[in-house]
DNA sequence: TATCAATGTTAAGGAATTGTAAATACCAAA
DNA sequence: TTTGGTATTTACAATTCCTTAACATTGATA
């Protein structure tokens, strides 16, 4: 099955250009003119990438992706802005749209094409590794748990505990250093305490992420 | 000495603004396009850090990563990875490549100064505490023992009595010593107590690593 | 080579740490 | 105030680890 790319430019040079060497090396492509177009196109193309410019009326490159990145239809899609030049490189600096990828104007095919076949190989690597092996993901900002792709909704204490220790996965966090990160400085609680939680979360993980160093403390072991 | 950085990405832009910046900085700065390229420049220029992009034809990121971490050249060089979204941070750190930091883009120069100082501080530190060897390294983070590539998991007394004498491989510590270092001024214990874990380690880890020296100490003998 | 202090070996008891279930305390929303 | 979920404590069980003690072996030295 050939990969979907969607190209928005306001240029029709250069959705040309673009449509002319994707088409020819296999890819299928759709074209919009802007922003808005592309995000009703992409409901339905569901590509697999998008190809943004960044300079466009109407809705620019950044509103465009961040919209992507909000909808529910498309968010996992991969998305690369082109940008046009290293100038413009430092003013998107600020923005965290979301993309996945920065990809500099002028266009040079060939560059782009090992670009193109960089982005989607990593794709499709994910997608296969996250689904066999025993993952585990978390999201700091929406306070959720990913596992094998389900959502997992833990109590406070728990997620913060558990996002402790997959800050850095391996390295053993010493109890001392979980009250600290966890209850604050000056908070007193009894020795059972953070064991009742490790309980918990290995009640809910499953055994396996979470390992024991006697004397020492608990690390997150993954894989 | 200024301290070398080798900066891999294919495109030019980047590589130009994250040269510009560390230049200014008083880096050492060497340049790659893609990830051959990077580990033939590497095994010369021996840089103290490679910032890697993530995403580049060919040879991506992380397989660079995982290549530098085999090559017996540069296997100690920091790595830190730039990848172009944050949430790429979990994905990547379940599957291990062994980087030792992931830098977001867009990136902004002096968020990326600062990490990048942090990254040389800890290695300047961890080349003290925690050396490394081809056959027996010991991550004092992570409570971990690696025995040719295998993972051992010790006791904390046994982690802690080899981990003095790997912090000085070959020079002998005496009893008097290694009770003061492993279990303290004040606390007394007998006499077998020391052989009895140093017996421990070689069953777990084979004989031929931990030296008697009759009458004096105990030794860690490399290769 | 015989001697003796130093070290090796083994298994077992006990100490320290952690696991667990249940009870209780807490706290915000209805 | 009641309720439902979360957090903490309690009391005890389970486990691992450390140490000891008794005995064996080694190796330097006379």
């Amino acid at each position: 099955m050939p990969e979907k790319i969607l190209i928005v430019d306001d240029e029709p040079d250069i959705v040309n250009l673009l449509d002319y060497h994707l088409t020819k090396e296999g890819y299928l492509t759709k074209t919009a003119q802007n922003g808005k177009e592309a995000l009703d196109v992409a409901k339905d193309f569901q590509p697999d990438l998008v190809l943004l410019d960044l300079m466009m009326p109407e809705m620019d490159g950044i509103e465009t992706c961040v919209e992507i990145r909000e909808s529910k239809e498309i968010k996992d899609t991969l998305v690369a802005l082109l940008t046009a030049r290293s100038e413009d490189y430092s003013q998107i600096a600020g923005f965290d749209s979301g993309a996945d990828d920065y990809i500099t104007k002028p266009i040079k095919p060939r560059v782009l094409m090992s670009r193109i076949k960089a982005l989607l190989r990593r794709k499709a690597k994910k997608n296969t590794d996250s689904a066999s092996t025993a993952e585990l993901f978390i999201d700091t900002e929406k306070y959720v748990v990913f596992q094998k792709g389900k959502e997992l909704l833990l109590p406070k204490k728990e997620f913060e505990l558990l996002a402790l220790l997959f800050s850095k996965p391996g390295k053993v966090f010493t109890r001392d250093v979980i009250l600290n990160k966890v209850w604050g400085d000056d908070i007193i609680v009894g020795d059972r305490t953070i064991d009742v939680h490790v309980r918990k979360l290995r009640e809910k993980l499953g055994d396996g992420y979470i390992k024991t160093v006697k004397g020492v403390g608990y690390k997150l072991k993954l894989n």
